[in-house]
Parts: structure tokens; C-alpha cells; sequence
DNA sequence: ACGGCGATACATCGCAGCGATACAGTCGTC
DNA sequence: GACGACTGTATCGCTGCGATGTATCGCCGT
């Protein structure tokens, strides 16, 4: 869900409604696109809950730019969403978003997550490559061979690069004597927000119109 | 949107509400998924607006197995829907959908679709490698750098199979005069249902529980 | 200095589609 | 011959999206 985005990009820095919508933009546009009519109300009712705050500079005029800051509640939140892995994968489709916020995890539930998404993506290579060879003796149509191979192809190329960031996240290990009990995955372990406060610019000069991804 | 999957499908042979789901799952599984909570009201809305039939076999009990035609007016609603550039790239989304039914398209309409498809990836290119490299001089974090990397490769492999099927669609043209004028896309072009009644067995001995790529 | 214009920011509405769930008919198995 | 697993149809509530509306600010030209 869209209040973990709001909540990791906030833990940055506060900002206002459009300037969340931007950097969402930005960060995943390849995977995914929020919209006004789902952010705002979201703020909202995150507002009421608490989670986040208005920074009201004497509040001002209604309409003009609101300044969320996240609060403690917020950052307890955060902590408990990025986590969970929950129940069967429908949550599988925005795993982009929890990499995104990677860094505020601790080794240990970094190599957890990596390896729950690992084994949903080999389950739908496995069923991708069944149903395509079936559908090749079924004589199917080159079109939807070609599709079904292409999707095929595209689940392999996330697979390697879940592989690539799992030997990555062994390189720096919090535990670095060779453990062979690799008996992974107990529970969503505890989190470790890393230190280092924020030394993150990221403000661009905003050269031209700072575009999203697809408006 | 779903109905031209329902109508692409029932343009093959006649089908129940389950089996087409389960078809979906098939060839479109790593694209898209449908639920039944959107397919059989579709499926009814279809039915009243008399572009799909039911061939009931003497109308029989109420809770079984329906199955559904297409009618000549759902024929030339596949084709309005399928060829339509329309508005805004938001049909961008459901490219695959159109691609897994280009056989019934000529080479002109598929070319015409490829080359939309192409600009749209294009575009999205490079809006991504301008957001990665701005990232960058951002000091980014390795974990957000890394997702829209793989953003940019993942993109960068579908130009490549749309520059493939490209060259492909070359390679038996319609028209083998190498025109030089390469002015493209002045309009979505007519259709042409290509012949070929249907040869397509597609009927698989149903092996243990045909399942859909994620339940 | 002011009025026009485009970018910024906030907001709401309608509705597509999803997940869960209920329920009914069917078939295999002992 | 009935129990359980599977097949198939159907609906409900809700989340979230796309489109659109509208207010506000910044800046330019004249």
C-alpha cells in the first residue's frame, strides 16, 4: 500500500502532497504510478490516525501548500508494514516499493525479503514455462508464444537480479563467520535503522519541468 | 479492458465464465491476472448489450456451466476495441492483451501497434535514465539506485523483443517495394481477419489441476 | 503595476476491477 | 450412498485510479 511510500519518503524529509507524488514518481515510475485521487485522501485519513502531522506555518491558507511531517506513531507504522510478510503474495506485485526503502532495514530482513520474492518468482517461472510448453503442443499461435516466451524471459532477468542483490548482501555480512545453518526465514526479524540521520541532498536544482513518469 | 480478452477468446470457440479465466491465466498470467468479481459482471453487461450469447442447451439449471458465444456484433466490437490508438498512452498497460490477438490483425494494424508501443517504451527510457543519473549526482542510496537500474534494463529488453518482432513483421511484408517514404502511423488502419477458419486444437488433455499462475 | 498565463497544489467524483465469500451442482472413492 | 474435493456461477464491499475542477503562486511583458 501507498501509506508505506508516504511514510519512507516522509522518514527523509517532510513535504507536501504534489512534492510525494514527484519523488514516487521518480523512484518507481518503472513500476508503479500513484494518483491524486488515492494520495490525498490517503494523507488524510493517515492525518487523522496520527501517523503523520500537518507542519502548519500558522495555519495558512486552505488551499495552499500543506507540509507533512511524519511522526513516532508513524515511524512505528512503517516499521511494521515494510516487514509483514503476511499472508500469500498479492502483496508480491508492490515488492519494488519495500526494496525502495531497503536501506532502513537491518542484513538480516533484507536477505528475508529477498528470498520470499526469490521463490514467488521461480513458483511463476515454473508455471510460465508449463503453461508455454503446453501451449506449443497445442500449436498455438506464434503471437501468444512469443508473449508467453518474452514473459518468460522478463521473470528470468528479475530472478538474476534478485540472485545478483542476495551474493551483494552476503558480501557485507553482519555475521561474517561462514554459518552453514542455512535454515533461512523464521520470522520477519527485527529492524536496525542503520544510523546515519540523513545526509541526503536529493533537493535537485529542479532543472526544466520536473517531470513524472507517465502524466 | 477485459472485454476484448473475453471477445478475443470467444472468437476461437464458445467458452464458460471459468474456462476463460483459466485461459487468461495461460497466455496472459505473467501480465495480468482477472477475478471472477469483474469477469462475470462483464460477462452479463456483454450478454445485454448482445455483442456475446449463451448457447443454452435448452436453458437449463440455473447454476451450471454457461457458455458463451460471440455474436457478429460482438466481431465488430473486437475490432473497434483491439485497433484503437485512442488517447494518452494509459492503454499502454495492456499492450500484451492486444499483442496475444495480432493474428487477427493484418501486418499494416500490427506495425502500426508495434511502432506506437515502441515510442511509448522509448519515451519511458528515457525519462528513466534521466531520473537514474539525476539520482545519482543526488547520492542516492545504492538499494534505490539499484531499483531504477533495473527499471531502465528491464525496459531496455522489452524495446528490444518490440525492435525483434519489428524486424520479424518486416520480413513477410505486405508490401515488398522498399519505400523509402517512412513517414508512419497515419491512422489506425482497416482490419483484415487473415482467412484460416481455425485449425486451433488449443484443447490440452487437461493435466491434473490446470492451474492459473497465481491463485 | 497589473493582468494574463502556465506551473503548482489540493480536492472530489465515478467507476473499473479485485479479493473474499457463498452457494450449487458433479464426480471420485471407500 | 454419502462424504469430500473439485467445478462453476454469482455477489458484495471496498480500494484505488483516471479525469476533471479549481484555487493559488510566480513571472513575464508592456
Amino acid at each position: 500500500m501507498l501509506e508505506l511510500a508516504i511514510l519512507g519518503l516522509l522518514k527523509e524529509r517532510a513535504m507536501h502532497g504534489y512534492e510525494l507524488k514527484r519523488q514516487l514518481g521518480q523512484r518507481l515510475g518503472f513500476f508503479w504510478t500513484v494518483s491524486f485521487g488515492s494520495l490525498y485522501p490517503t494523507l488524510k485519513k493517515m492525518e487523522s490516525r496520527g501517523v503523520v502531522e500537518r507542519v502548519s506555518d500558522g495555519d495558512a491558507k486552505p488551499r495552499r501548500r500543506q507540509v507533512y511531517r511524519i511522526t513516532d506513531a508513524g515511524e512505528e507504522q512503517f516499521l511494521e508494514l515494510i516487514g509483514q510478510g503476511s499472508t500469500s503474495a498479492w502483496e508480491e506485485e508492490k515488492f519494488p516499493l519495500r526494496f525502495a526503502f531497503f536501506r532502513y532495514l537491518n542484513t538480516e530482513t533484507r536477505v528475508w525479503l529477498l528470498q520470499r520474492r526469490r521463490d514467488y518468482l521461480e513458483d511463476r517461472l515454473l508455471q510460465g514455462r508449463t503453461a508455454l510448453t503446453r501451449a506449443r503442443r497445442g500449436r498455438a499461435d506464434p503471437y501468444t508464444l512469443s508473449l508467453m516466451r518474452h514473459g518468460v524471459e522478463t521473470t528470468e532477468a528479475d530472478l538474476r537480479w534478485i540472485d545478483e542483490l542476495l551474493t551483494a548482501e552476503a558480501g557485507s555480512p553482519r555475521t561474517p563467520d561462514p554459518d552453514p545453518s542455512a535454515t533461512a526465514a523464521p520470522a520477519p526479524p527485527a529492524h536496525e535503522p542503520e544510523g546515519h540521520p540523513d545526509p541526503d541532498p536529493d533537493d535537485v536544482p529542479d532543472t526544466a519541468h520536473t517531470q513524472e513518469f507517465t502524466p
